[in-house]
DNA sequence: AAAGTTTTAATCGTGAACGATACAAATATA
DNA sequence: TATATTTGTATCGTTCACGATTAAAACTTT
């Protein structure tokens, strides 16, 4: 398609980034319904499964592994400690860290969200979406994320 | 990896959809710098994509095309409308419709915009990202489009 | 130790996204 | 032809994203 005489480059169909920007989309809209029983979103979701990585992190290291800016995090975080899930407080040692950890609600979500990846991939399913393709695809984009990251 | 025996779920390097949300806003990111010559953001860029393959367009058609619902469109195209690109006109046959068409302004931004799709390529080049494996990845995000949109 | 620089969060403003709701025009049904 | 339903758009409220700026703490370098 690419050496076709007449392509076109602002063609909608051929654009990379928006089928990227849709599925995104997409897939977070099928995630919502899953994290409604636990009144999250999906980047409070991103933010709980650091957490359960990590408890006892600094509010830079979130921004680093999820690739989002400390801007939109601060009233993330912030709305996330009013409804219960962490809390935030200040390093001793380094006074300009905000050191986040989660609260006993926090840790106890982990075990209700074990069931949310399967259900994803049941309704992906529903949707004959190819789980080798998606393997092929994360694969692509984890290359690409780790070499922007540089 | 799949098939270990402590896998994780919920571990953040074996989600599918966060890879794709990120990779999807640092694509987003690299068109910013060329949008801004044209005072327009992404999600305004592919408006302006609908409108160039159809000058004249109904709301609920360009909703179609975008995946983007008309509480998200109306705002934006309003937006759009003020700085000169558009212009927003209820139909005669069916005044329930409005009907979306460029300006002057409008039009002659696709001649400036069709350096844009070049450019971001050669950026991606920088990142060394290759240009099939985004081929691969493009035909199954259709796929997975396709299939959603039923 | 004083001055300059870097690091880390927070604040502000703008522009998406999207669920819920409203409303008028068009269409279907009784 | 009334009444009900559907369609297309708009409005409102909440939550991201993110650039620009601010501010304080921690470091470097005189």
């Amino acid at each position: 398609m690419l050496l076709e005489e007449n392509y076109n480059p602002l063609k909608l169909e051929n654009q990379i980034c928006f089928p990227l920007y849709s599925v995104s989309r997409l897939l977070i809209q099928q995630y919502k319904p899953l994290l409604d029983e636990l009144n999250i979103t999906y980047p409070q979701y991103l933010v709980l499964l650091v957490l359960w990585e990590n408890n006892e992190i600094p509010v830079k290291d979130i921004s680093e592994k999820l690739l989002l800016e400390t801007n939109t995090l601060t009233p993330l975080l912030k709305r996330m400690e009013t409804n219960g899930y962490l809390q935030r407080n200040r390093s001793k040692t380094d006074e300009r860290m905000v050191i986040i950890s989660l609260t006993k609600k926090g840790k106890d979500a982990h075990q209700k969200a074990l069931e949310i990846p399967q259900k994803l991939v049941e309704k992906l399913d529903c949707f004959s979406v190819d789980k080798k393709e998606m393997e092929v695809m994360k694969s692509i984009l984890d290359k690409v994320i780790a070499t922007v990251k540089n």
